[in-house]
DNA sequence: TTGAAAGCGCTAACAG
DNA sequence: CTGTTAGCGCTTTCAA
């Protein structure tokens, strides 16, 4: 039954041709009209698919985009990841997905398995360092990072140049102008005590946060959860337990801000009346919410479809990356400051 | 600086043995302890990574599964390609994600893709049938499908045997349970005009739901959205305009949920007293909902998971698939059947 | 324009 | 137990 695959030399011979011919003709290289006219149809009448296997060999690299993501599950990654299946389809690329679990043992490994199986570009949320990357672009990987950059740095131009990392572009939501325009329309409303929830990978915003605050600061309001529910939920629950005084909080990302509004609701805290709630990241149930949440949405998809085009066209000119906008969706889970909590 | 990869004859020079040596040591096959060691030992030294390229060549097949999901966006496929992801690691098998968006054609596209890549094992949710799958199967592809099978039967013995697709194993949540018990707590509520809002390939789930509410089924309340967040919300809301007699709606996914608490909200439907709402489907914002949402819970990533396991054990026994338990999760978006919107 | 031939890195016979 | 050898299917010089 299960009958051998059509090779190559099928189609050579039962076009009387050589088999370099075929390899031309089907990879638009010149042979006679002729030629390849006879080539094409007998190839479309054997129903020849070009084993890729041979061709990976040869070439030393199976075609294909490696996409690595701290977790799938989280809304924002899964349309990043989105984003970069279309891209990738329009090129006719396969795409090899991979969760980290924003952890870089599990990073590395991953890097190691594209390696080995000859993929050589490679989209990435980043969340390992130098240490984690370098080795990876030393071995020939093209990376674009999406989302975040390895240096955390994302833009800003600076002088700690991170040795090659420095050189991988990146497509990156514009977090600078997502922060201030959070904390602007947060502190116009009377805010003081303002929180941040953050997560991996977050040192951008949150140095943008300490630095549009200014002296309203106030380090025990930043508080870093790990990836998963469980982590973002405790964090979360331990900063309104512990800072009954603040008024709002703005969430680094969905799974944050699901946590927080979670942990509102189990101590009672109205929003907004009695906290305020800021979330990056606008998922579809931000409006379903009670009361729906008020969002800095982040372009996901074209960060992933970006990133795809990028790597694609990796060796052309544009060594620099992206910045996409974000934009403060203004919907009901913020007020005026109200009567602090626990006054004083 | 760009330096050749070191290959398996690197080592077996360095090890000063011959490469069938170092290929079997590395892959656990016989060798004397002292000739294992050596070898190991340079293969550690010199940093060796087996080339799967050159591997899958020989063996006619890149390792890897291959996983086709409608949407990845939506957060229950997310969550199944999360466990497929998690047991495909524990196994070192990468894993080539397509997104079908629910069409055939686009199947049939990536399933090609796959073949060509070499790629024979598939896990998934099929949204073609047999004319599909069929050549497919016969091309030697390995299949399991998860979440639908083929012929939407799921687990219903029966004689219409669909030919080749009916031997696939296939890991279903089980629908039928799930949609019984659904009923039965709507009826047992008082209703007796239950929408069902559907989508695609929900054959199995439509017959159950026919077959439980018996004389009570009324076809005008049976609708059937495409895949999209648009075409779902537009299936609700016409369903809702056209029908204000209906007090109780089963949503078939979050989708659909998520369409069905807009559409409602949006033609000032108060959930639950003027509209009950059970949705497919748990997911996390289904207790942020205002009300909290009833689902019925599927083990999403289970099924992700087992389905991985199924088509790496291939070959073994085990040609029938698995039927996972769902569970009816009661929160707040069901009541008693209230006066009718529009009596009679 | 075309064909012959040389591998890409690896595994699987088959001898030794 | 181990080495030699023959390809897997394809691309790519290199001549013709």
């Amino acid at each position: 039954m299960k009958t051998r695959r059509t090779t190559i030399k099928d189609v050579a011979e039962a076009a009387g041709v050589g088999v370099a011919t075929v390899s031309r003709v089907l990879s638009g290289g010149s042979a006679s009209p002729r030629t390849a006219e006879r080539v094409l149809d007998v190839a479309a009448r054997l129903d020849y698919r070009p084993s890729a296997l041979g061709r990976n060999l040869r070439r030393r690299r199976s075609g294909g985009i490696g996409l690595l993501l701290p977790d799938i599950t989280d809304s924002f990654y899964a349309r990043l990841a989105d984003g970069v299946l279309g891209c990738a389809r329009s090129a006719g690329e396969p795409v090899v997905l991979g969760a980290t679990g924003d952890d870089e043992e599990r990073e590395a490994e991953l890097i190691g398995t594209l390696l080995e199986q000859g993929v050589e570009r490679v989209i990435a949320v980043p969340c390992g360092g130098g240490e984690t990357w370098e080795p990876a672009l030393r071995a020939g990987l093209i990376v674009v990072f999406a989302h975040r950059s390895v240096t955390g740095r994302a833009d800003a131009p600076g002088p700690p140049a991170v040795s090659a990392c420095a050189t991988v572009p990146a497509v990156l939501a514009d977090d600078r102008a997502g922060v201030r325009t959070a904390l602007d329309y947060l502190t116009g409303l009377g805010h003081r005590r303002v929180a941040y929830l953050g997560g991996p990978g977050q040192e951008q915003r949150l140095a943008v946060f300490r630095r549009t605050l200014g002296p309203l600061v106030d380090e025990e309001l930043i508080v870093l959860a790990r990836g998963s529910r469980d982590s973002a939920y405790a964090a979360a629950a331990g900063l309104f337990q512990r800072r009954p005084d603040l008024t709002a909080v703005l969430a680094g990302g969905n799974l944050l801000g699901e946590a927080a509004v979670l942990a509102a609701r189990e101590l009672d805290l109205r929003v907004p009346r009695d906290l305020s709630l800021v979330m990056f990241d606008d998922v579809p149930w931000a409006e379903l919410c009670a009361p729906p949440l008020t969002v800095i949405a982040q372009p996901a998809q074209d960060i992933g479809y970006r990133a795809a085009e990028l790597v694609l066209r990796a060796g052309d000119q544009r060594p620099r990356g992206v910045l996409l906008p974000t934009e403060l969706i203004v919907r009901g889970s913020c007020g005026p400051r109200g009567p602090s909590r626990s006054p004083r």
